[in-house]
DNA sequence: ATAGTACTATTGTCCGACAATAGGATTATT
DNA sequence: AATAATCCTATTGTCGGACAATAGTACTAT
């Protein structure tokens, strides 16, 4: 039988709890398990699917990885929609662990971030503003040397800045983005001197510039505030061509 | 006892397949198993961790969905570190299943690529630039009414693009744009009218700028391709606030 | 040497059992 | 009656053992 004619669909067979975890998976996609609700009890999946607890609980750990449900109260599970912040804390993770490198998140950061401040300058309500005060304020309030409590106020900023944007889309990237410059920001913070200081000054003027609606300072300040950045890494003696993890 | 003295910590009483998924991944993450390499069988593991095989299982099901380990031949398992693609389908995926609408995924697309293409005419080397032309020429031959083929060779350019700038970061996420690029034109390619005469113009023009290292032409064309975009979806008569799902 | 065959290692699935425990129902206490 | 202590039960987490299916391997016959 070398030379076959018909050529059969490659039939895939697959596991049960692959099957149960798809069907599962369909059913909160299309509507039938809608946000919070509680998932059948694994008892009752077993019946509906005519398979063993033992699969269904492999096909539930498929689920949960996946960010599908999660846990509710006590044990039971609840049906879970991936939000932005979801992807975000994943995809960096895998990023990172992918190996990127400083320059890798820098670079991006460089050509996203002061044009993500232009729409900023144009969109941010007044509570996204107030926020990033309340923000910087705090900033203010932390010593030099708390270097943990420094990296923490700064990515924030990112972080309301990202939210304020009112698009999930960009959210999602820039969060992800924010977790890597927490992350780099983290390692280079001790030897880079006056960091704080920097820091705050760059985000002053980039939230000045926000208030008065002014898209070309915002996007200035956001371009000086990235290239400030670097010049931490560099004067931080840090290769930039090494994994930020 | 109402009030308490000494609170103890929250002791996080983990299930045991939780504790096995933590351990592998601590050992993948630690390079103790390196890409490509064979996962022990499900009987060492038990062995090792002291549980049973389902427990084992069930850590390995979590492991499988987060892509940290795949089938290899047969059936075992190997590790394999996630890379930016998986990174961008998850994401994408999540994101699409979270409903964000076309306008969330359009917005992103217009701040981020004309500066990816800025970046694209200064770094893209030849190979890239050639496989760009092939694409495009691809897109040549499209007929006009295969909507399928056409959305495939759009997405394509944008995907050969993405890879050609050598940034892992930027590639998950331009990858998860095109991902959605690709859900969204195929939802409207059928109603608007010289959508691939179009799109092989402008992509001819980016195309070029990039051949002649002009960064200003790029981000140029670049723009007035994503507005070409959106015309698209209005011509369509698409509600840019719908979900793209 | 090749083709066919038997064997084996490993995964997928099933079954049945039991421990732990959150949450609810019930009872006791003031 | 309100509160506290107690029991009950539904559900998950884990166990151990069993067997079927099958890819890969060793072996055999031609």
């Amino acid at each position: 039988m070398s030379e076959q004619k018909t050529k059969f669909a490659a039939l895939h067979r697959e596991p049960a709890y692959l099957k149960v975890y798809r069907a599962i998976e369909e059913n909160i996609i299309g509507g039938g398990l809608s946000d919070g609700e509680a998932l059948p009890i694994e008892a009752d999946l077993c019946e509906q699917f005519q398979v063993t607890r033992s699969t269904v609980r492999e096909g539930l750990r498929l689920l949960e990885q996946s960010g599908l449900i999660a846990r509710g109260s006590h044990k039971k599970f609840i049906v879970r929609r991936p939000n932005a912040s979801d992807v975000a804390v994943a995809a960096s993770r895998s990023l990172a662990l992918g190996g990127v490198t400083f320059n890798e998140v820098w670079e991006t950061l460089a050509i996203y971030y002061p044009q993500a401040a232009r729409l900023a300058a144009k969109r941010l309500d007044e509570d996204s503003l107030s926020a990033l005060n309340v923000v910087w304020r705090s900033l203010q309030d932390v010593a030099d040397d708390d270097h943990d409590r420094t990296v923490e106020c700064a990515v924030e900023f990112f972080q309301s800045l990202a939210k304020g944007l009112n698009n999930r889309v960009m959210l999602a990237m820039l969060q992800s983005l924010n977790l890597m410059i927490g992350e780099s920001l983290r390692q280079v913070i001790g030897k880079a001197p006056n960091a704080r200081t920097r820091i705050l000054n760059a985000q002053k003027n980039i939230l000045d510039a926000f208030s008065a609606r002014d898209e070309d300072l915002a996007e200035e300040w956001m371009a000086k505030h990235i290239a400030d950045l670097k010049r931490g890494y560099v004067v931080a003696n840090v290769e930039m061509d090494k994994p930020i993890l």
